[in-house]
DNA sequence: ATGTACCTTACGACCGTTCGTTAGTAAGGG
DNA sequence: CCCTTACTAACGAACGGTCGTAAGGTACAT
């Protein structure tokens, strides 16, 4: 399909350039057309950013769905670290986090409306998704001490910096070296008693 | 000073539409000029650019020194937690931190390699600065358990998260919310024996 | 005091280029 | 026959940047 492969390139232009800095002319030339090609394909320039934005949103969505789906609900120690690495590889694996991050962090100013409303919801289906876990361990009584608001709000900000350093990018021992800091303090944080 | 208030609108506009995205017009508007005029201050776009950068830069670690040379060395919850709140303050006091995190997040292609040095310059300061108080504070044996240089990297992580959400930033109130969170499992997590 | 030279700052006019977008048209498949 | 896709051509608007020029201030010699 012609329109994947452009929104393919789309992606990566706007990754890199932002919204503005992306230029159809060079997308429609990686792609291999005209750029008035692309007008067969989408209505213009928004409309391409939010067909590109929506299939990152629902790629993301759905892998993390898919990720709480997969977990035995009675390790949160391995779940947890677990989904931190996850997220690392999610992030490598394709453009398109990095994509949802740029654009959800400093979204172009006429499109900011629709993009926010995206990284709310986002939001807070993960937030869900692990404030329940967090309840099921808290009622096993597998972790004690903290509310399940709490546990959840401070692990967002292990994979808060996870984020950063992914999105910084240039040193993967210093991610390592991060992440094992992070969930070390962390997980001694909310395991001890 | 002209150049000055030219340098303060377009801080403005580079963080608010990225490098790409600001139009030395739009910013000359703003001042009470025609873009021509700009050029009897800055060589272009890049110089203009790159001078705010630079200016951003020194006040950043320039304040930030200044918090570290304000406290007492004897308390660690108190100054780290102090330094997390100083971090949000001076977010909030100027636009300077939020274009310097934009920026060095996501910097323009074609001046990539120059953010670069300067963000890892002011990332090697703040990280010395913490270590090294770590260190004090472990060889006071007012901290344990954890070597000085895991204790900052995960220490980095809480204000990374912390820069998220203000970047992210429309909401006070998670603000305070996650980062109480994320304060409490960290300090937690390296208080304990 | 006055004229002269120079520098800074600003502006109108305009450069070439690129932007996103539209119109018209031809090829090809169902 | 129509619908999709792609093309050439062209559009107005905006971009960053360069000209020449003019106003204002300062410095200095006359």
């Amino acid at each position: 399909m012609k329109s994947d492969q452009i929104k393919t390139v789309a992606l990566k232009y706007f990754t890199i350039h932002g919204y503005e800095g992306a230029s159809l002319s060079q997308i429609a030339e990686e792609v291999g057309m005209k750029k008035q090609s692309i007008y067969a394909h989408f209505k213009g320039k928004d409309d391409l950013f939010l067909q590109v934005l929506h299939d990152a949103k629902e790629n993301e969505l759905s892998a993390t769905r898919q990720y709480f789906n997969s977990l035995n609900s009675y390790n949160p120690k391995e779940d947890l670290y677990g989904f931190l690495r996850f997220v690392i590889n999610l992030f490598q694996k394709s453009e398109q986090l990095k994509f949802w991050l740029r654009m959800s962090f400093f979204p172009p100013a006429h499109l900011a409306k629709e993009i926010e409303a995206e990284a709310v919801d986002i939001d807070e289906v993960v937030h869900e998704l692990l404030e329940n876990k967090f309840q099921t361990w808290l009622d096993a009584s597998l972790l004690v001490g903290f509310s399940a608001r709490t546990l959840t709000l401070a692990f967002l900000g292990v994979v808060d910096s996870i984020y950063l350093e992914l999105v910084y990018g240039n040193d993967e021992k210093r991610l390592e070296e991060k992440l094992e800091a992070s969930w070390k303090i962390y997980w001694k944080g909310i395991s001890q008693r």
